[in-house]
Formats: structure tokens, sequence, C-alpha cells
DNA sequence: ACCTGAACACCGTTCAAGT
DNA sequence: ACCTGAACACCGTTCAAGT
């Protein structure tokens, strides 16, 4: 790349960044092509679509969370590796207002930048959901399909503001309708030993 | 009201009702005014707000939706009275796409016009369940914004072409975590007597 | 009372013209 | 190779002018 234009594409995604944090996902490109004081058809240059920018903004976050399941694939118990996954996860789908809906719809469409991430994302999910339920922590009526859907749900509910306050909470209803054996307060406790009586 | 006004008020409601089928909660305005052959000012007058239509298109729904609660109250399970109302206000929810991101919005906007018809339906779903939790079949640390909410998270994913296809099955799932001692699988079944052994 | 449609300020996307 | 910005076809919303 010459180097007018990795300047270009480099700031571009600084100024992206602040824009898609003020307007969520689907945020005006004239603004970011405004904003970064370069011409409309520079921004399509490099970003020739919306989830080919979201993705640019996103990389690093789902890179990360790849590499968090590798590590949780052999920790301790899978049950709490299942669900502290599933809690990062969600925080990465809420990581932009409104990108959680690129994110349903990359994942059936090959030809969204999106698409790679959220495959990957989904992979990574179902091979911790698989080792939950092989050790009998979770239940097996559900796969991974299943397990995406539900970080699309509360992400979403994270998204809108009259329900925000109680996404944490409802994390932890989901997320005990997921496990065997437990109970949400367990959940949100990540399993702290409970206190001696 | 007027005599030509009312046949505009009724054909534009006609009009919409097709429109929003098809391009759904946000669908363009404008159209509607073209297809109903209807300046676009005219349409503004008789629903000054998207809301204002979106109401007028779902008040049939919203009622039914509250008279069926009343019934339920008086049944004889509380657990699959509350399952069957949220299976319903799912339903209700859905009817048009992108409907819920509209209701979850208004029932923090007490200047929507879909704002009383979603604080009732919210009531209605309270009432339920705290009958549910009273004769102990649900659990007791969700209340009825919870409630709302996980409506409104079901909605979504009924709504996301992507995901829609686990969204009965979810559906399941997630009442199974608002019941006490309930598998998913009797939620599925609406509880059933299990086939002798 | 009610209706019309132009006017305004925005979009996303494309592409000829420039450097 | 890369950049620019006008052009096109859309929006939502308002409001002066008409009947």
């Amino acid at each position: 790349m010459r180097a007018d234009a990795r300047k270009n594409y480099d700031h571009l995604l600084a100024v992206a960044r602040d824009v898609v944090t003020e307007q969520g996902a689907d945020a005006s490109l004239r603004d970011v092509a405004r904003r970064a004081g370069v011409g409309l058809g520079t921004l399509y240059r490099h970003f020739p679509t919306r989830e080919a920018l979201l993705e640019a903004l996103l990389r690093a976050s789902f890179d990360e969370l790849t590499a968090r399941a590798g590590g949780l694939e052999t920790s301790g118990s899978s049950d709490d590796a299942l669900v502290s996954w599933l809690r990062e996860a969600v925080a990465v789908a809420r990581n932009y207002r409104g990108v959680v809906a690129a994110m349903v719809a990359a994942i059936a469409d090959p030809d969204s930048a999106l698409h790679a991430s959220c495959v990957k994302m989904r992979a990574a999910g179902t091979r911790l959901l698989a080792r939950a339920q092989a050790e009998g922590m979770a239940r097996t009526d559900i796969d991974g399909a299943d397990l995406f859907a539900l970080i699309g749900a509360l992400a979403w509910l994270g998204d809108q503001p009259s329900l925000a306050p109680r996404a944490d909470h409802l994390f932890g209803v989901i997320a005990s309708a997921i496990l065997t054996n437990r109970g949400s307060s367990d959940v949100r406790r990540e399993r702290r030993p409970p206190a001696r009586r």
C-alpha cells in the first residue's frame, strides 16, 4: 500500500472508531469521511462495505476472543469455562451498539466481511459447549448455533437502553438454563464456594 | 372526523399494513403515502409519528393479549398460564419485523404512542408471573421487567433470518429457566402427561 | 378541516475526472 | 495508484398554499 493510502486507512479507522462508538453500527459513513477530512470515495475504496469497516474495528476483539477460548478449553472446570467465555462473547458483540445485528446477518452470508469472524466465534463456543456437555455440566439439547443465538439475544438486550439494566441479571438467568444443576446465583458468583453455615 | 378524512385514515392503515409487513417497522412512510395515493402530509396528519402508525397497526393484537391474560389469570395451572401467555406475547412482538425495537424503546418513553400498550402488556405479564411465583412454579429472582426483556429478546431472535429457526427451541430453553422444577421438553409439550413406561 | 407537494437537510453508492 | 466530489436516487419532516 502506498504511504498516503496507508495514512488515510489508519486515520479513517481511528475516526470510524469514534463515530461508530457515538452513533452505533449504522453510523453515517459520510460523517466518517467528513470528519476524517477525506473524500467519500476514499472511504469506499478502503472499506467497500459497512461490514468491512466493522470487521476492521472488531478484528482485535475477535482475535482475543478466539485466543481466550483456546485457553479455557483446558481449564479446570468446563462449566465455568463456558460461562466465562459466554460473558466475553457477549461483551464483544456489545463493543459497538447495533453491531450484533450485523453479526447475526453475517453468519448466514459467506460474502460478508464479518462472516469468517462470526463463524470462528461460533465454533469456539461450540467446542466449549461440547466439553461441558460431555462432562454433564451443560444441557445436551442445545448446540453451537443456539449458543450463538443466545449471545446475540443477550447483546441485543444490552444495547436497548430500557433493557440494559437487566442485561447482567438475565445473563445469569440464561446461563443457568444452559448449565445443569446450578442456580443462577451461582452463575453470577462464578461458583465461589458457598459461605459456611 | 370528516368523511373524506375517515376514508383516508382507513385506507392509509390498510396500505401501511401491507408495506410494514413487507418492509418491517422502519418501512418508508413515503412509500405508504405513495401507494395509498395520498399526499405525504396527509399521512403525517393522521399519524404524526411512526409509533402512532405502529400503534394503530398493533392495537387489536395488544387488546387480545390483554384479554387473554385476564382469562389465564384464573386458569388451573399458573405455570402453563404464564408460558402460554409468554408465547403469545412473543408472537405479538413478532407481528411485524422490527416492531420489538419500537416496543422496548416505547416502554421507557411516556410520550411514545406505543407506551401505554407496552406498559399494559408488561403489567399483564407481571400478574401472571407473580401468581406462578406465589405458587412456587416460577423462580422468584425475576420480575415483570425481566419478563418483558425476555419477550423482547425472543422476538428479536425470531426476527433475525439466521436465528429464526432456533427461536421456538430457545423459547423452550428460556421458559424452562423461568419455571421451577421443569425441563424444557415439558415446556415445549405444554406439560402433556408423559407417556406411560 | 383537510389535503397537497415542494422544500430542506440528510442518507448510501457510484464513477468520471483529476493528481 | 490513489483521491475527490458531483450526481443519482432515495429518506424523514415541515409547512405554505390550496380546496
